[in-house]
DNA sequence: TTCCAGGGATATA
DNA sequence: TATATCCATGGA
């Protein structure tokens, strides 16, 4: 990792200061490490495409990469473009005011944003969400991980070192046998049905829609059912009235004793009546705090 | 060997 | 609308 260079200029409320703004050079610090924090941001089951190096995170998204190094109570994001980092990592929002929002509710959500309070909602692109969230269905994440990866090294752009995310065009023209010959089992005719459909322009149609109505039409398209959806939507499209469940909300459903639901559609439906727009922050917080522990 | 994984599609009543 | 069954794969 190279050393900061140039003068620190004024901090942003935000907490990040700009190193350096030139394209492919551009760095940031974080200086609020209380709302960053590389491990939790990776490991909290938004994003499956990084790899932990000796001293640092390494990140991928449709067709870039960037590094994250921590070190003296500070992140260092050298990402080669500021204005994508920036909206990327979500440094726009005021992590503090979310947590504070979301306290003194439940005990055991103040315990998972005191033991996950780095956590941040990253803004990925939807066609990669909607890819990998149906790969990640009745699967589990080492091995969507290596399906994702290979998947990359198929189909996507040759970026010097790295592979990026495949277009949509990319997807469409991949056979279903080229899926199933990478791991994806029977969700590969899912994959080739629904990546002809996002080719055609499906993503076009999710602007100004409300979240109800973005959920309906995100589950027409094949191996996305209410889960998935919400991954998309809470991942792909920042929309935050959400709560996926899975396996492990299901725990957090009955720990924190919200209603008597039975069944995963249900049991969505009241975590989002309880906790509104910050409900998919609330699910990030629980879902990495039972997973850590293993609760 | 059996169970499980960030579930969904399909058939049936 | 609600419930049951099937689905590829690999690690535990």
């Amino acid at each position: 990792m190279n050393t900061i260079c140039g003068v620190f200029p004024k901090l942003r409320e935000t907490g990040y200061t700009i190193i350096s703004s030139g394209i492919p050079n551009g760095k940031l610090v974080i200086n609020d490490t209380d709302s960053f924090s590389a491990k939790q941001i990776l490991d909290c089951g938004q994003i499956f495409r990084y790899k932990q190096r000796e001293n640092y995170f390494e990140i991928y998204s449709e067709n870039y990469v960037s590094h994250l190094n921590s070190y003296n109570d500070r992140v260092i994001i050298d990402c080669g473009d500021v204005d994508r980092a920036v909206t990327f990592f979500d440094l726009k929002r005021d992590y503090g005011l979310i947590k504070s929002a979301l306290s003194g509710r439940y005990e055991l959500l103040d315990e998972a944003i005191r033991f996950g309070g780095g956590i941040r909602i990253l803004n990925q692109n939807p066609t990669e969400m909607i890819i990998s969230f149906i790969i990640s269905a009745n699967n589990n994440i080492p091995r969507i991980k290596g399906i994702i990866e290979r998947l990359c090294e198929g189909l996507g752009e040759d970026m010097g070192g790295y592979h990026g995310f495949p277009t949509a065009e990319r997807l469409a023209s991949a056979s279903e046998n080229f899926y199933r010959s990478i791991g994806c089992g029977y969700r590969a005719s899912y994959l080739t049905r629904t990546s002809r459909v996002l080719a055609d322009g499906f993503d076009a149609g999710m602007d100004g829609v409300d979240t109800l109505s973005a959920r309906k039409r995100l589950m027409t398209l094949t191996g996305v059912g209410g889960k998935v959806a919400d991954c998309i939507l809470l991942f792909g499209y920042h929309r935050t009235d959400v709560f996926p469940v899975d396996v492990w909300s299901e725990r957090i459903y009955r720990s924190l004793g919200i209603g008597s639901a039975s069944d995963p559609k249900n049991m969505a439906k009241e975590l989002v009546e309880s906790f509104g727009d910050l409900a998919g922050y609330a699910q990030q917080y629980l879902y990495y705090y039972f997973r850590e522990n293993d609760l």
